[in-house]
Order: C-alpha cells, then structure tokens, then sequence
DNA sequence: TGTACATCAGTGAACGCGCGTTCACTGATGTAC
DNA sequence: TGTACATCAGTGAACGCGCGTTCACTGATGTAC
C-alpha cells in the first residue's frame, strides 16, 4: 500500500455528512493497518476534503480516533450476536451453546478484522463505558447458573476468566501472533480446543 | 516526561560497548513507553552519541528494535523462571504448582513491566524462533501427565489453551485494559481466579 | 621502540517526509423582514 | 417572492516538530615493518 492516497471529488462544496464520513475513512484505515494507521490528514483525503475541515466537526485527532474507536466496538459486539447458535432442548446445554458461540464471534470478527480488533482495545482514546461486549458476557454465564449446569459458586470472576482466555486466543491468532501462521484447519481445531477447555473451566 | 532528554556526557572518544548501550537505552525507553517509544535518535541522545552512529552497530531502525524485543522476550521468560514454587509431596501436586508459578512470573511481569511486555509481543519486529516461554510452559504440561494427574488426551493443544488465558487475563490487567484500574487485592484474587480455572480446564 | 598507514568508530550538518494544527479566508446556506 | 446578513462548512498555505537516514568528514586504534 502506498503511502497516501488521491483525493476523492465531491460535487456539492457542502459535503452533507462530513462527520460520518471522516469517522468511516478512519475506520477503513484502521482495518487496513491497525490503531498507527489511523491518520488525520489520510482520512481527509480519501474523504476528498481539506485536512482542516475535520476541526469543524472534531476538536482534535483524538476526538476523531476515540470515534473510530466505538465503532470498532460495536462491530466486534455485533460479530458476536450475528454468530448462529445451535438449538438444543436441554437448557445448560443451550446456555453452553450461547456462550460458545459468543466465543466464536469474538474469533471470527478478531481473525476477520485485525485492524479493527486492535483499535477496540489497544488504542489508547478515551475509554468509553463499560463495554457492551462484556455485557453479553455476564448474560451468557448467568444464563449458564440460572440454567443450572453452572455452579452458582464459581460464577465470581467467571467474565474475567473466560474474556480472558477468548481474548488471549485471538491476539495470539492474529497478526505476528505464535499461531498466525497456522492454516485454517489447525487453527479451527485449536479454538475448538481452546473453547472445550473454557466449557470444562466452568462446568466441571 | 519531556520530549528527548539532555545527552549524556563522554569521557573516551570511542564508547567501547555502544551497540550494548543503544540496546539497553532502547530497553529504557520500551519500559517507559511501550514500542511506540523506541526512538533510535532518543536512545542515542541517552548514550552521548550521535545518531548516525548507531549505523555502526545497527543496519537500521529495524535492527535496533528487533534486538530489543530480544531482550524483552528474555526478561519475560526470566520472571517466569523466577517465581517460586511451594515444595508438594504428591507429584501431580508439585507439576499444578509448577505450572501456576509460571503463570504468575508471566502475570508479574506484565504487570510491573507492562512496556517491555508489549514489546516483547506486539512489535513488528523481527519475530524470533519459538519462544523460549513457550517451552517451558509446554515442559511444565509434560510433567503434568507425566505425574498422572493429566489425562494425556487432553495435551494436544493445552499450551494454546494455558497461554491464550494468562496472556488474555495479562492484556485485561495492564495499561488500559478493562481490568487495570482495579486495586491490588482485587487484582490478585482475579489472577488466583483465573489460575484455578486453568487448572480446573487441564484437570477437571 | 618508532613510525606509516589501513581500518574502524564516532561526528555534525543536512535531507525529505508526513504529521497534527493554526490562521485568515471564502463559498454556501438559511432565516428575518 | 426578494433581499440583507449572520452563521456555518469548507479552503489553502504555512508552521513547527521529530523522525530515520545519508553524506563526507575526523579522531582514535592497532598492526606491519
């Protein structure tokens, strides 16, 4: 990829929707690159806009990366509810199938989308609430004790153990990571692996 | 922390060890600031030298960094050594203790060195031959079915499994991490947490 | 023990780059009357 | 429906910064004779 890019056109002098438009160019480029790739004057470009119009609509680079950076939240949230869960008539083994699967959506959107993955997290913008992943989380595992498969016991700190473990997975998936350059196969038999070992952990 | 810093006086025209001391300056600067703060011009200025002359020891940029993420892989794999281990009479006792003190050297030191860890994993550098961690995480579960307390048909992919939650539940704890402004006694009971549900994965 | 000289380790000025940001500006929009 | 005008969204040139890297150089070292 060369460095920079050229300019776009634009019709009206007005863009109309600057804003978004901005936040979307920073979002391509943190899916091409990562957090570093996120750059002002490069989204501007590609946008087909002077590099000073962002200060219109953001008051610094850092207003524009913490934007960037709930929308790459909230994909990684909706890459874990797109993910299909299995039907089963037994309700642990159907909490069970929920949490998988929640796990699967975090390692398919990590594995998918590097680039973004890395800007939900290791971007240092501002930290936004609580995220809404983690909510999903906590549902998931009291969905797990309610339905009784799951000892009421081991339920504190069961999110962080599990994010843990899910989380480490997919950095060590991703990237330079020690496992990126496993094909396909191995790396669906190591997260099958590593899911049953998450399953095991919490319901023994 | 100022931009630069004053250079360092010399006495000798020649330094004797400079390619040492440009390492172990950029060591500094990755404890102080993570990989984004490896700066070549800043590590000579630490050292009373002039830039260019790093050209001397080092082919470029690369180089520089790629010797000290070396350095940084070697201290995560000296704390992971350093961390006792409680003396067990039973076998299988003595191989879970082993392993968890591994865990904990890892933790410890993402914790008190959370620059230098990110170094040793996310620099785009170039990536060493297997990890010497890696090994003895891998040694430690040999020792576990060795002992009996393992059953062996769980061993194939387990250090993926044991590496994906410490290092998950390390991400989580440092720098801005969803769990690094929690307090020590809260931190501490997540890592002793997490590490019974590692067990509890590798022995149900 | 001296001295010539190749070799090596350091220097300082300069280059080009791309960035975030500021400035005074101009073109378009929409509202009041 | 028309027009004055405040407001807003965009522009382009310029700034200062610090970086990695190149260049021709100079000072120190050590070896051959």
């Amino acid at each position: 990829m060369t460095r920079g890019s050229a300019p776009a056109r634009r019709t009206t002098y007005h863009h109309g929707d600057l804003a978004n438009a901005l936040v979307e160019a920073g979002v391509e480029l943190a899916r091409e690159g990562g957090p570093q790739a996120i750059v002002l004057r490069e989204a501007a470009r590609r946008v087909g806009v002077s590099a000073t119009s962002a200060y219109r609509h953001f008051a610094d680079y850092d207003d524009l990366t913490g934007a960037v950076k709930v929308r790459a939240q909230r994909a990684l949230t909706e890459a874990m509810m797109a993910e299909s869960v299995p039907a089963h008539d037994d309700a642990g083994r159907q909490a069970l199938a929920r949490l998988r699967a929640l796990g699967c959506g975090y390692l398919r959107f990590a594995q998918a989308e590097p680039g973004l993955f890395r800007v939900a997290f290791n971007l240092d913008a501002p930290s936004s609430k609580t995220s809404e992943s983690f909510a999903l989380l906590a549902d998931a595992l009291d969905e797990l004790v309610a339905s009784g498969i799951m000892d009421s016991a081991r339920r504190p700190g069961a999110e962080t153990a599990v994010w843990a473990t899910v989380h480490g997975l997919a950095e060590l998936l991703i990237d330079g990571g020690p496992l990126s350059r496993l094909g396909k196969a191995k790396r669906a038999a190591e997260i099958e692996r590593t899911l049953d070992f998450v399953t095991r952990g919490l319901v023994s």
